[in-house]
RNA sequence: GCCUGGGUGGCGAAAUAGGUAGACGCAAGGGACUUAAAAUCCCUCGGUGGUAACACCGUGCCGGUUCGAUUCCGGCCCCAGGCACCA
């Protein structure tokens, strides 16, 4: 055995013997219980972030612990590989997106190798392969005959100078980032998936993820956001389409004092016909990014529109207002307002001197003073006509009751969520399989067309979108009529191919989408991936597993049984980002110290699902530790003892290191198991190679005792740094597959005390620390306590007021 | 603005079910070894006071519940993630 840890010898050489072995291809077997880990594959950037590496590790670690319970373990990875960044480095460096991705997955995979992580390559899947996305494509048309696809227009961010659609990343403070050209809102029409109709089911059967975290599903929840309300029209004078609006809030209708409606509503565009003002205004409000965020911070602005609308109960007239933060795209365009009962209704009517009516005062009192800020609580109607008296609950009823009764509106299940834009004005994606044909109208394109391919040869220059301006592609005949009809250049969200990745690994070389297999695999048994996918990549994928299974093509309700999100890498204080220009490349701690040191030190510095805060010091740390653990069995090995017999503590230093041994087996387990603490796992590994160290006694007996704790060790890290833990298990004499080596169970024996300390607190205070047998009576402790000097000292003679005793913990002694 | 988390020494963190605050590691300081350096090993290491024993203070801030609160409750401040076209 070589005396001194040398990683970058061992560890091409156990990947070496992994690979040639096939270590980690993996088949369904009937014999052993399935774990299917999957980590959220990652876009292809050009090399691997920190993140990732943190990612991976905890997949891996999770999946060689889980193997090592038995388990059959199917660890896959792939690409998601379509997406904006490969359009960008086109036209920043004139490399074409699909050459560019294919580079960064060649290298990404190198260095995912280098790194020591299990996948089974055979699986292997890259989304921008025709054979991937010509599944999702024949997918789309088998829900658009299902009528779960439609068309409307929805809005994008549009860059006049550019005559681009832009991200809402790529707005900088309401700006293009290219050309700094003022962003506009633009109606666009796209494709949307209706989320909507499985809007309940998503909601319900989060109850049933009980290995997801709560805060997760409470996120989902609140995404989701159900409401129940009242649809209600508000009827307008000359006008032969009435105003539709919701609310939550029915019992406030009587404090109705406008109405506020989207620059781009109908009613918004009538108006400006004849009034240069409004026209302006509405101009004005156009010039608007289309974030959620953006759109609640803005500050609000208004203008009358002129138009009156009649209050579905009173019939009085309440104006009609544009304003900047409604939005026509996202519900009916146009929302009620009650200024008293609301406080950006009440910001607004102040800005602008509209009337704020009250009609809600707290239980028990007859007004209320919104003078100062709205009463948004729920209480008892008051100065509300024939609805005065009520409470918020009652008045609920008796005006939808009255709305429905008089054909005004309904009671009506809302959700906030809403439905999925699927559409991309975009090069880098699977292209929607539609066509267009004038006499025919939208044309699904045949299955035995499919795929649509995404041409190579295109002109990447910003200049216009690259399939539209394709001399060939966007030409097509119409499969219906045999007519020139029109190909849809737009491309898919890359959410689509993320949304069933995971099914697709279980079988990834069919020719259908899934086969049965999938349902062996399915589901996820463990999924990990970063805290920002908390929301949409896991709620759209939970989606198309529904989707999928009332297809038929699948059997399973949801995709993940458990999932761990895992925090993000920080640093100085924000998230690691090639914007932000703060990241640290792994490959250089990689390559100056070896891939386990590099495991080691990320799986050390926090819990997973915490942020990590990088800091490059820290590494050596992890790296010496390595080191004293490879020089810790090299001394053992070099007294020439290997593989002892049976292991019998006969001093009290031995039977000490046995039980720290076997106490530490049951931590590790634990936090490896229930906690995925691994953090505290490996601390727990260091205290004890620690007291390996110092264990100083020598012969058979304590030959065998630090032989089993050396051999605990390595096992129970090899999930950890697998690389080194294979060296050493075999120079522990080891001649079993270290891989496959079942995890060990502690000695209950030998981690029996027989004393314990116990701490001795005066009004909650540490005062003493007693070492006291296990099995002594409470009277005894007590008694052992309030004879101890301190307390006597703290008591001054007093008799104490109460004493607490907990057994094998404390006694508290209450003066 | 809304939703969800987080805040503990100089730093990363630990305290798993309300019971010893700071395990483990990093950094720092001191020492041993060495011709020297690196490596390694040993010791100290929350703050204030004290020669010491020890005392008091201390888990973002304010208040509450409890014999006892980093942990539970209420309010506030700050930071992070998400907000539907980054992935």
């Amino acid at each position: 055995m070589e005396e001194n840890y040398r990683p970058e010898t061992i560890e091409p050489d156990v990947q070496q013997h992994w690979d040639v072995n096939g270590a980690f291809q993996v088949q369904e077997d009937a014999d052993k219980p399935k774990f299917y880990c999957l980590s959220m594959f990652p876009y292809p950037s050009g090399k691997l972030h920190m993140g990732h590496v943190r990612n991976y590790t905890i997949g891996d670690v999770i999946s060689r612990f889980q193997r090592m319970q038995g388990k059959n373990v199917l660890q896959p990875m792939g690409w998601d590989a379509f997406g904006l960044p490969a359009e960008n480095a086109a036209m920043q460096h004139g490399v074409h997106p699909a050459d560019w991705t294919y580079d960064n997955v060649d290298y990404m995979r190198s260095q995912l190798k280098r790194l020591g992580f299990g996948y089974d390559w055979s699986r292997e899947v890259t989304t921008c392969d025709p054979d991937y996305y010509r599944f999702e494509q024949a997918f789309f048309l088998k829900l658009l005959d299902k009528g779960l696809v439609y068309k409307k227009t929805a809005p994008v961010n549009w860059c006049p100078h550019d005559q681009t659609v832009l991200a809402n990343e790529q707005v900088i403070e309401g700006c293009c980032w290219r050309c700094d050209t003022p962003v506009e809102r633009k109606e666009i029409s796209q494709w949307f998936l209706q989320i909507t109709a499985y809007a309940d089911e998503l909601l319900a059967s989060l109850e049933q993820l009980d290995g997801w975290p709560e805060q997760v599903k409470t996120m989902q929840a609140n995404w989701i956001g159900r409401s129940e309300g009242v649809e209600m029209t508000f009827s307008v004078a000359d006008s032969a389409e009435p105003l539709r609006v919701y609310t939550t809030r029915p019992d406030t209708l009587m404090g109705v004092t406008y109405v506020a409606v989207a620059a781009e509503h109908p009613l918004a565009l009538r108006a400006a016909q004849d009034n240069a003002e409004i026209a302006a205004f509405i101009d004005q409000c156009r010039q608007q990014a289309t974030s959620e965020a953006v759109l609640e911070t803005m500050a609000k602005k208004g203008m009358a529109s002129g138009v009156y609308a009649r209050h579905p109960i009173t019939g009085e007239s309440v104006p009609v207002w544009i304003a900047n933060f409604v939005l026509m795209g996202y519900g009916t365009g146009a929302v009620m307002a009650v200024p008293a009962h609301d406080q950006r209704d009440f910001e607004f009517a102040q800005q602008y001197g509209i009337a704020i009516k009250p009609v809600i005062a707290p239980v028990g009192e007859t007004s209320v003073d919104v003078s100062a800020a709205a009463f948004t609580e729920k209480g008892v109607l008051i100065d509300s006509g024939a609805f005065t008296g009520l409470t918020s609950q009652q008045a609920f009823d008796a005006i939808a009751d009255f709305l429905t009764e008089k054909g005004l509106g309904a009671r009506q299940t809302h959700y906030r969520l809403r439905d999925w834009g699927v559409s991309r004005q975009r090069y880098w994606g699977a292209p929607i399989p539609v066509i267009y044909c004038d006499d025919c109208g939208t044309v699904p394109v045949p299955e035995q067309d499919l795929p649509v391919t995404l041409p190579k040869d295109v002109v990447l220059d910003g200049s216009q979108p690259p399939l539209v301006a394709h001399p060939t592609f966007s030409h097509c005949q119409c499969p219906r009529c045999g007519k020139p009809a029109r190909r849809e250049t737009d491309t898919f969200d890359t959410f689509m191919e993320s949304s069933w990745y995971f099914a697709r690994f279980a079988s990834p070389e069919s020719e259908l989408m899934v086969d049965q297999r999938a349902n062996h695999w399915l589901p996820v048994d463990q999924y990990i991936g970063g805290i920002e996918h908390a929301i949409l990549h896991l709620l759209y994928a939970r989606f198309y597993t529904k989707l999928m299974r009332d297809v038929g093509l699948l059997a399973v309700d949801e995709p993940f049984a458990n999932l761990l999100t895992q925090g993000m890498v920080l640093k100085d204080g924000s998230k690691m980002s090639k914007s932000k220009g703060n990241t640290v490349d792994p490959q250089a701690l990689i390559d100056r110290y070896g891939a386990d040191t590099v495991r080691l030190f990320i799986m050390f510095a926090a819990p997973p699902e915490q942020s990590l805060e990088w800091s490059d010091s820290g590494v050596e740390g992890s790296y010496r530790f390595l080191r004293r653990l490879w020089k810790q069995v090299y001394q053992q090995v070099n007294a020439g003892v290997a593989t002892p017999g049976t292991v019998e503590a006969k001093t009290d230093a031995q039977r000490e290191l046995r039980r720290k041994t076997h106490q530490t087996l049951a931590k590790v387990t634990d936090d490896m198991a229930r906690r995925h603490t691994f953090n505290t796992a490996i601390a727990a590994n260091m205290e004890l190679l620690n007291a390996v160290s110092r264990f100083a006694e020598t012969g058979a007996e304590a030959d065998a005792v630090r032989h089993e704790a050396l051999t605990l060790i390595v096992l129970m890290l090899s999930p950890i740094t697998p690389h080194i833990c294979q060296i050493l298990w075999q120079h522990l004499g080891h001649t079993s597959d270290l891989l496959d080596h079942l995890w060990p169970t502690p000695d209950q024996k030998a981690m029996e005390e027989a004393s314990f300390t116990c701490v001795v607190q005066v009004n909650g205070k540490l005062r003493a620390k007693l070492q006291v047998a296990v099995d002594i009576d409470k009277e005894a402790l007590q008694q052992h306590a309030l004879a101890e000097p301190q307390v006597v000292k703290f008591l001054d003679g007093k008799t104490p007021k109460k004493v607490i005793v907990v057994p094998g913990k404390l006694v508290n002694i209450v003066i």
